[in-house]
DNA sequence: AACGGAACCTGAAAGC
DNA sequence: TGCTTTCAGGTTCCGT
């Protein structure tokens, strides 16, 4: 569920939790959130007992570091950290839980929570020098900004549809549906072009759009848990995401809704061309 | 190699 | 009210 976004929120608060922290127990509820073939048991006898130096985020993925080794936790669509006191009862979806003395020798129960079970919790075999989806990831555009140079001779080469091409996480680490759809809408692009079609120019604006998409929502994150924008109740924040049938705030006319290489694609078929 | 589509899961909302 | 259908912001695999 989460993009970039979310995710960099959820790599501030848990550096606030598990910075520094020393890992004291580890429970792993359900395996499925783990790779095929790694148990439960082998989970906690890589951390417990183990120190947190850092907390990374590449695109979606987050990157627990140890004093030896390291865990890698993507969120999927559904995935959230929660912090809780040490003791209080197993929450619902509940899928891993680290107990934890933090600085000041502060005790944290910390949890990750994933109903749809799309999330990752990856511990690296001492065979494997590194995650490879990780390493595979294209440049972090609040990490590493957007080179747009860099960026238009990368799409130069792809004939698919602009959106699904962003989409993909070696393009640029952490764009998903929500950012694509509304950056292409700010930069005036239709999400159907082929990628190689687009212009330098119009590469800079979606540049510029995604930045800003990303920047405006992770303006929104506050507190301590994730907020998945747009949860009930909330007014959606979007400009054209999830506003489908809707006046285009550009030109008034109604907002489309497609399906593109599988995904739901919001557009003003006037505006974007 | 590149692409579309299905699969992986489950909950919430919408439809009837 | 309650049952059924649809949809979901991600990734991966499979067949063409």
């Amino acid at each position: 569920m989460p993009e970039l976004p979310e995710v960099e929120h959820a790599r501030r608060t848990l550096e606030q939790w598990l910075g520094g922290a020393h890992i004291d127990t580890v429970h792993v509820h359900d395996a499925r959130i783990l790779d095929d073939g790694v148990t439960p048991a082998r989970v906690v006898r890589a951390l417990e007992g183990r120190r947190v130096m850092a907390l990374e985020r590449r695109g979606k993925w987050l990157r627990i570091v140890l004093d030896s080794g390291s865990v890698f936790s993507h969120l999927g669509m559904t995935g959230k950290w929660v912090r809780c006191e040490v003791g209080d009862e197993t929450l619902r979806f509940e899928k891993v839980r680290l107990d934890v003395t933090a600085r000041a020798r502060k005790r944290r129960s910390v949890r990750y929570l994933d109903p749809r079970m799309f999330g990752r919790f990856v511990v690296l075999k001492e065979s494997d020098a590194d995650l490879p989806v990780w390493s595979e990831l294209g440049p972090d555009p609040l990490v590493d900004g957007i080179d747009v140079a860099a960026l238009h001779a990368k799409l130069a080469k792809r004939k698919l549809a602009i959106k699904p091409t962003l989409l993909d996480q070696k393009v640029l680490a952490g764009v998903g549906n929500i950012v694509a759809t509304e950056a292409l809408f700010v930069a005036r692009i239709d999400p159907r072009r082929p990628a190689c079609e687009l212009s330098r120019a119009e590469v800079g604006k979606l540049a510029r759009g995604i930045l800003r998409g990303i920047e405006e929502t992770l303006a929104m994150q506050e507190g301590e848990t994730i907020q998945y924008v747009e949860e009930p109740g909330a007014p959606n924040p979007f400009i054209i995401y999830g506003h489908e049938g809707e006046p285009c705030p550009r030109c008034k006319r109604p907002l489309a809704k497609m399906v593109l290489a599988g995904r739901g694609t919001v557009l003003c078929a006037h505006c974007q061309r």
